[in-house]
DNA sequence: TTGAAAGCGCTAACAT
DNA sequence: ATGTTAGCGCTTTCAA
């Protein structure tokens, strides 16, 4: 068996509510007794145990407060998904969540909504937000608090958060890039390239990764245009269909975001004389509607499931001792075809 | 908070511990006290707290035996690597691994660890196994004295097994499929296949999906030889390089079957004045390096590590009585590229 | 600052 | 067949 408190009182010759006060940084204890007490369990290489801190916490189960802008954002259904499966998994060990949803990426609703999980008694966050110096801000205030913050599917490098649970964005773009050259060989490349928003850093970091990893591969490549799509459907097809028009040479398309992809498909079906190979990101319902039917070849995904399962369960093992400092967790990056959704 | 057995006590005036033991089973119960309670644990939404569980089966740990070919097998590390992630997490909740592996598929081998295993008192098993009767039967052994068993990255169809936790084969070959189909339009298709053993159910399932994917997408391919490397390099090298001299005219290889890739490697690299487009299968050291140093176009991967570890959590959220009846687990089919192990 | 003890939900040994 | 109780490891309240 392994080492309990019960070992460490009598191998230390204090009482175990003692021990559990040294090793829980309750500044009650003094000095010397905690430092001998923390060295002892070093040594004895003593590990906590869930089961026991869980049934004892029942009495003040953790919430969790979660912040994301899903409202109308079906990319988040997955990353919901992961997070109820979580709560499921963690519910009887002490953790449970307040979820607290926006629409769209509005600094100042986020920040209000970010507080009102703190009054409601949050002891940690999962936010996905925009990059922004109110809200790192408010990330530092929380953690000078004591209440650790989960970065979800968007980082902000730098921030006082616990850890990074999200893509990696570089390793999209170069994949797309890889696919689009094994499957387009001699023929001299005419790309357009869709993001939501130019100043996005996701979508930007992916476009990077895209032309650089290209550059690496072949010189017979051009970049067409560059366009914005405002993450929504109307516009993405407007612009789209705008430079397929000035453009009709272009035969490649990368799409580096995932909203607005059913605009994309509209243009394409509706310029379907010309035959083009398409990549988009992030697998929706949409997306996979539009590679079944061979409109889009590949999908770029981003395991959104796993990217909330994960919040959790960082936050869960954070509150619980297990590991050391919390690494930042990055999802697998996986291409989807045809066949992944028949 | 949650229904406990207590308030369930409470509720149908009996005490906790018939309450606790009709809900596990125990027949010391009367079949109508034990219906009443069932019944009325169904209506309140009992669902049986885990930390309190594992707390209380400190006492008695359950041991999983597992049994798997891994000796000499790259393959089978990250598997390995999945079952210690998962010991580690659930360790503290009364889980517990004996580990016993061979080399090669020796049946009756592989038998007599399993009764090895039994005797060292494991409750729960998992297998990795080809499909032979004696095992079906030693399956369904197990199985009726209420020891569960895992069938672990192959199943044995229609056998006593709890569950199956593995890839579908099916899929990673029709996905092989889409990639050369993808990647080869408009050339004609001289396709050789590469398999460890014809009879391998999962290698020729692979091989099903991808010659049935490929006539659903095109006419112009022809399937040149289908060869044997018996899981070895060396035998994978000479009989590669063998219809690479026949056949010249190859210009797709697609290998079904993980083991004796670097023997792949080597035949194409000393054939390397004939450009030709190869599918492996499997993540493993060697054909990370081949795939960077683009030998091999793609890889078809199956998660094992993600195999490892949903096994051993089956097992606990059955021993947990998680959930309901479980349900086989199947892998995510992942293609992977140069990029990714950059 | 520390010790003692109750109690979280559950199982199993013991008692009836 | 059923009730009672100890105890799993831990936190926290209450005393000292």
């Amino acid at each position: 068996m392994s080492v309990t408190l019960k070992d460490l009182a009598k191998a230390s010759g204090v009482s175990i509510g003692t021990v559990s006060r040294a090793l829980n940084d309750k500044n009650e204890v003094s000095a010397k007794t905690s430092e001998r007490i923390r060295q002892l369990a070093q040594e004895l290489g003593y590990i906590p145990n869930r089961a026991g801190r869980a049934l004892s916490a029942q009495k003040s189960i953790n919430y969790v407060g979660i912040s994301i802008p899903s409202i109308n954002s079906p990319f988040f259904d997955d990353i919901k998904k992961g997070i109820d499966q979580a709560v499921r998994e963690f519910k009887d060990l002490g953790i449970d969540i307040v979820l607290k949803e926006q629409e769209g990426w509005d600094v100042d609703t986020q920040i209000r909504n970010i507080e009102e999980l703190e009054q409601s008694g949050c002891k940690a966050f999962v936010i996905c937000a925009v990059d922004s110096q109110k809200m790192r801000d408010k990330i530092e205030e929380l953690s000078d608090k004591g209440l650790p913050v989960v970065l979800l599917n968007n980082d902000l490098p730098g921030s006082k958060r616990l850890c990074f649970v999200g893509p990696d964005y570089l390793c999209s773009g170069e994949i797309a890039a890889t696919m689009v050259d094994k499957c387009r060989q001699g023929i001299a490349l005419k790309i357009l390239l869709v993001v939501g928003y130019k100043a996005h850093l996701g979508h930007k970091t992916r476009i990077d990764g895209f032309v650089d990893e290209l550059k690496s591969r072949r010189h017979d490549f051009e970049i067409v245009d560059v366009i914005e799509g405002n993450d929504q459907d109307i516009v993405t097809q407007q612009v789209t269909m705008k430079a397929f028009l000035e453009h009709p040479e272009i035969n490649v398309v990368y799409m580096a975001s995932g909203n607005g992809v059913s605009g994309l498909g509209a243009a394409v079906i509706a310029d379907a004389k010309h035959k083009r190979f398409v990549v988009a990101c992030d697998e929706i319902y949409t997306t996979k509607e539009l590679v079944k039917n061979d409109i889009i070849d590949f999908v770029i995904c981003q395991s959104p499931t796993v990217q909330g399962y994960q919040a959790i369960k960082k936050l869960h093992d954070y509150l619980n001792k297990i590991g050391s400092a919390p690494e930042d967790f990055i999802v697998d990056t996986v291409i989807k075809v045809k066949t992944h959704f028949e």
